[in-house]
DNA sequence: TGCGGTGTACTACTTATATAGTACAGTAGA
DNA sequence: TCTACTGTACTATATAAGTAGTACACCGCA
């Protein structure tokens, strides 16, 4: 198993890094994601826990599938994404940002500096 | 059971809060903390998950126990602490703060913003 | 001494994760 | 048609997490 943190499910971690990927471009709407049986391997992950992040992320609907194909990116994955972890950015992780800085006496000037 | 999230283990984040509580000054060095039952009634939670809890705490040196007496803060809590939250600050949590906000398209100047 | 609080140590049960393996149905291309 | 890929649907097993309940030993105080 490649690289996973174990405080937090390997499925929807998967699922994260898929976002990712889609963010960064590298899977662009209509475009087809690595097979069920290819991304296991790939991650060294069992075929099952991939079949639940797809299922997860088509819920959601950022994949479709198209049995005896595969899963394809749907046209609005990208602003589904974006509107989601926009929110939750700026919601969640920012304000906790904040207020562990806070906590741990670390001023915004410092903040900057690793921002760079 | 009060306010935890599903995603992460229930006796993980209480932990989090009594290092928070700590750090926050509610609880200094050498005071008791919630004794397991209390805690579990406070919390809504199982004794045997504050217990879980508390072993936690006490294999990283935050707590100690006295048999029949309760959990007590230890005396360099407070800076194992901080020294393990500044780490993880300054190495995980803001070079993935910094990576979101360069995906989602927000510049340095809006989290800024944000920061006040 | 007895009482009420404390930590500690169990058993039992349930659910979520993750793995392992098998089988079957749909699709494209040789 | 055959083959090799695809999703899909199972069964089975193991572990972690959480709940529920019981029992016992330790400590301070009345």
């Amino acid at each position: 198993m490649t690289d996973f943190r174990d405080d937090r499910a390997i499925y929807l971690q998967m699922a994260d890094r898929i976002c990712d990927d889609i963010l960064y471009g590298k899977y662009t709407a209509g475009e087809r994601v690595p097979s069920v049986r290819e991304l296991s391997v790939m991650l060294g992950v069992n075929a099952n826990t991939v079949v639940r992040t797809y299922d997860a992320l088509t819920s959601d609907g950022i994949i479709q599938t198209r049995r005896g194909l595969g899963y394809f990116v749907t046209d609005d994955a990208r602003d589904r994404i974006l509107s989601v972890r926009k929110k939750r950015f700026l919601e969640e992780t920012l304000p906790e940002v904040t207020r562990q800085a806070r906590l741990l006496g670390i001023s915004a000037d410092e903040i900057l500096e690793h921002l760079k």
